[in-house]
DNA sequence: ATTAGGG
DNA sequence: CCCTAAT
């Protein structure tokens, strides 16, 4: 522990600020790291706590495999060390989700409603207002060289890379554009599939959220009513001699949200704890009431979430709670961005899903030209087209040279915005890039609600850039291009199969990959086979099924590197529907349970078709 | 035109 | 992903 104080004091000390931060308890400073770093990831790692349960160990859990990958890798990491004993040591913890998230999830609706996504709109205007303050407030103060960086913007920015990270995002390194990553974000909508499959399968995955009781009551507003009274600048001499700097973030809410913030860890490190005097000198002589631990979870995180929550990846893995947190994570994205149409996962099930696949092909408009480009993978397939956490973490996360520009955030802009995927993120690019070049309408095309032009101009337009723009034609390879499956498509792939088994590729394809122009049935087939056999090699290598990942099991195993990117759960959900729909109708391959036994005979074939006819039309997903 | 399957 | 045979 002694280390990552080490490390965090030092992450604390701006040039100007080195002076004042003696003043400051490590436990505190720890504590605000760690919030701020599970601020980032905390819809990741479970780690709820109960209003009513101090200080109770929060089990952190992964709710797919993917995450607890994530975590794996960075436990790999010798620098991020520190940090994850820090994450895990503590088991006591805030829960970062603003109240938005915890009414949408405690409402038991799996849909987003239209009236939802308005009420989510509305609520997020003032966060966002507050995120451009405080986003201001960063890149002013380090632009008019005052190094009056806060401790939080110094911490946000220094532990931007391990949560990339840990989210499995990485930072682009030409700087991408806030379109760009709107792009890249309204890609991955495609949430409710994954609750279908969930609920299906009858299984928890291992969410642990404790039971927040009755969010926010009486008690809670104690003493961030005694913050409200204050004016602005009272607030910043609090928030100076809370933690022991200046800050440049005048919001009073933002102030507000950190001082109750301040009050918690100062709780949490010191049961006894109550502010110097000099602090609050207006109230009376007892300082301010410290709230119980477990009081302000709400309160406290909503500027946080403002800040922070659009930075978790939507991951479409997650279960249960998943389109919720997503749903406000877009809501974030979008109204920063304008206003972008989101893939309803709803809409799969009738239309063709239209509209949010529009976005998928990356036809964005505005996308500065420098921040295009169309990386040719070279070399097969590439690996990986990102360059892992390595990069920043040296100078992220070093004693030395640290710095802001390391990370380049482009002003106005927070670093979420700036993320890319790492998923199948160049070939967006590429499809952006020529959706620029070629297609000056494609700005309508993002706008036209109903879906149909922007169709039109993707599938047009994209197959011969695709042809022009991949210069490995005629080169070194011949392939058309090299195209991770996202999970996302995954899924559609998982549920056109659902909907109309296996073989009936060019329906799937119809059905749930119009506007994915680069993927053929045939790839659709190809695509499947091998999900079967990691299914297959997936059960007798792996764990069983079982539903969350526990951190424990992760430390050992975490030398498993390279894994596939596929949450088990879907793996699982292949599996199954291996056995509801043989592989082949014709030539039944192992993978089929009858296959062996059947011979190959015509009139079992047939029978065996009929069966899987009936299944189709019994078996809804 | 589609699909299965090998490579 | 590509290619080809078989429908």
């Amino acid at each position: 522990m002694q280390t990552t104080m080490d490390l965090f004091e030092y992450n604390w000390k701006t040039p100007n600020e080195s002076a004042k931060s003696s003043q400051r308890e490590p436990e505190q400073t720890a504590l605000l790291c760690f919030y701020l770093s599970r601020g980032s990831i905390g819809n990741n790692l479970f780690t709820f706590q109960g209003r009513d349960k101090v200080a109770s160990a929060a089990s952190i859990y992964f709710a797919s495999e993917e995450e607890a990958i994530g975590v794996e890798q960075l436990f790999a990491e010798p620098e991020y060390g520190d940090i994850v004993d820090t994450l895990l040591d503590f088991n006591t913890c805030a829960c970062s989700l603003p109240e938005s998230y915890i009414k949408e999830f405690s409402a038991s609706e799996s849909v987003v409603t239209n009236s939802d996504r308005d009420a989510v709109q509305r609520g997020l205007s003032e966060e966002d207002k507050t995120r451009e303050k405080f986003l201001d407030g960063l890149s002013n103060g380090y632009n008019e060289n005052h190094c009056s960086i806060s401790c939080e913007d110094y911490l946000l920015v220094n532990f931007s890379p391990i949560i990339l990270d840990l989210l499995d995002i990485e930072l682009e390194e030409e700087t991408p554009t806030l379109d760009d990553v709107t792009r890249d974000i309204s890609c991955i909508g495609n949430v409710n599939l994954e609750n279908k499959l969930a609920d299906s399968e009858q299984r928890n995955y291992g969410v642990h959220v404790l039971k927040l009781s009755d969010a926010s009551t009486s008690s809670d507003h104690d003493a961030l009513d005694e913050f409200e009274d204050m004016s602005t600048d009272k607030l910043l001499e609090v928030f100076r001699n809370m933690f022991g700097h200046q800050t440049s973030v005048a919001d009073k809410q933002w102030l507000d949200s950190h001082m109750i913030f301040g009050l918690e860890n100062q709780e949490m490190s010191d049961k006894n704890y109550s502010f110097p005097k000099s602090s609050l000198d207006s109230s009376e002589n007892q300082g301010v009431k410290v709230p119980p631990a477990c009081l302000n979870l709400l309160t406290v995180s909503t500027a946080f979430a403002s800040i922070f929550n659009f930075r978790t990846k939507p991951r479409v893995q997650h279960v249960k709670r998943r389109e919720h947190i997503q749903w406000n994570s877009f809501k974030c994205i979008s109204s920063a961005a304008g206003d972008i149409l989101l893939d309803f996962p709803d809409k799969w099930e009738s239309k063709e899903l239209a509209k949010g696949n529009v976005k998928c092909d990356g036809t964005k408009l505005g996308i500065s030209e420098q921040n295009l480009k169309c990386k040719p993978s070279r070399g097969g397939f590439g690996r990986r087209y990102y360059h892992r956490g390595a990069k920043v973490s040296s100078q992220g996360l070093g004693k030395r040279n640290f710095q802001v520009g390391c990370i380049q955030i482009p002003p106005g802009l927070p670093i979420e915005e700036r993320l890319i995927r790492r998923e199948g993120h160049l070939s967006k690019d590429c499809r952006a890039n020529r959706a620029y070049n070629g297609n000056i309408h494609s700005a309508e095309a993002l706008d036209d609600p109903s879906g149909t032009l922007s169709d039109q101009s993707s599938d047009n337009s994209s197959e011969e850039d695709w042809t022009i723009g991949s210069e490995t034609r005629g080169t070194n390879q011949d392939r058309k291009h090299n195209k991770y499956w996202s999970t996302t498509e995954v899924l559609k792939l998982v549920e056109g199969v659902s909907k109309y088994g296996v073989g009936r590729w060019s329906d799937i394809k119809r059905m749930f990959f119009q506007s994915h122009v680069h993927r053929s049935p045939a790839d659709l087939k190809d695509k499947w086979r091998n999900l079967l056999r990691a299914s297959c090699r997936r059960l007798q290598s792996r764990r069983g099924v079982t539903g969350g990942t526990n951190v424990t099991v992760l430390v050992d195993a975490k030398k498993k590197r390279g894994v596939s990117r596929i949450p088990y759960e879907v793996l699982n959900r292949v599996r199954e529907l291996a056995v509801i729909y043989p592989y082949s109708r014709k030539h039944r391959t192992r993978i089929s349970p009858t296959a062996s036994l059947a011979s190959s005979s015509n009139v079992e074939s047939d029978s065996q078709l009929s069966m899987n006819e009936q299944n189709t039309s019994t078996l809804t997903y």
